[in-house]
DNA sequence: GCAATTTTTGACCGTTTGGACAAACGTTAA
DNA sequence: TTAACGTTTGTCCAAACGGTCAAAAATTGC
């Protein structure tokens, strides 16, 4: 028993529980933690609940799955900002790969949005440990760069949360932008303009 | 019968409809519409489940009743906007009154960006009228105010929006801001330093 | 005071929920 | 063939859910 908790997996298995969290991801982002049932996750999954219940023990496990995963490839683009770079040229490329996350994984962005909004119970100690961790190391860099004079002077942690905060809700607000922004405006180019604004924004 | 939905209240029907509505609030923010229960919201309300459902016929009818009220709340700042008035005065201003609506009232922006985060189910048809409407209406004149050299030239919509990103993340984030900035500089003078921050950011 | 009305409550109902379980099914290898 | 193992499902359960209802309690108007 307790195979599919186990480091050592079957291809079935390992399939399987692919297809889960992908389903589980869709369900999720949409309905969040509480208003997601494990029958609609089985369902989008092609299986059955107790079926489902064999691969993952229960519905908090899949959540903690997936939070655990999509963490990683959070802050995959702050941990890419270097030091060694030129100041613009490195603020420029996160803001492109942070707006381009919100484009193409708009459901892992409101995953973690309503895990924030929920008062982060899964996640604080993260948050307080390896997070906090990085981004003071990072607004470190930024305070440099912004000393040698390469960045408009403020308060870099200030400056990280505002790029978080711009970047993220072209995928949480999505519904938003494009009731805003109209059928014309609104359509396929609008990340395009974001990103043009927030660089104009950032670095201008 | 329908007493409570009938505009004609009397004073403990105002007063206990206040009440549960503030109960409402506080438990809707924190765990989403399908996440919070009747019972949960009669106990913060200090009633019984059927005594709440006396004034409110349904889960429902309290979360549009809420939904209503804090739209008005939420465009107000915007409206206030005067294309009369001096360019840098007017934004400033704005941003200052957004982001002491997320110090102030984080609990309605929680609730807002919940039910935006789910698909906006109750609210789209209002996005895509009186919001947008709005909102063009401020972008346009934002868009003279560039034009003549008073604020930096930007997109007008993506420059709303970036002001909304950035000052809601204070209220909706807030658990992360605070994870980040630690028990020191995430202390009680956080939400100046953003607005410093931000005042410099879209103005500087 | 008393009757009409408003407010409150305990008991209840049908449905949905997360999860358990044993039995059945499929696959593999001796 | 058959025993062992991995996979799938139908059935079931207790708790939680949104909501109803009749009757009790409190309030109000005369």
């Amino acid at each position: 028993m307790d195979k599919p908790t186990n480091p050592r997996r079957t291809r079935i298995q390992r399939e399987k529980r692919e297809l889960i969290l992908e389903a589980a991801l869709e369900v999720f982002a949409q309905h969040g933690f509480r208003g997601a049932t494990i029958d609609q996750i089985a369902e989008a999954a092609g299986m059955s609940k107790p079926n489902l219940l064999y691969y993952f023990k229960s519905k908090e496990a899949i959540f903690v799955t997936l939070i655990d995963r999509l963490m990683e490839a959070w802050l995959a683009p702050l941990r890419e900002m270097d030091a060694e770079g030129d100041p613009v040229t490195e603020v420029r490329s996160y803001i492109r790969r942070k707006i381009e996350m919100a484009r193409d994984f708009p459901r892992e962005s409101r995953l973690f949005a309503n895990e924030i909004l929920q008062g982060a119970p899964r996640t604080l100690p993260l948050l307080e440990g390896e997070l906090k961790e990085l981004v003071d190391e990072k607004a470190k860099i930024i305070r440099d760069w912004m000393r040698q004079g390469k960045l408009r002077q403020a308060d870099p942690h200030h400056f990280i949360f505002a790029i978080w905060a711009t970047t993220q809700h072209y995928a949480d607000f999505d519904v938003q932008v494009r009731a805003v922004l109209g059928p014309d405006k609104g359509g396929e180019g609008r990340f395009e303009d974001a990103a043009r604004f927030l660089e104009g924004l950032f670095l201008g």
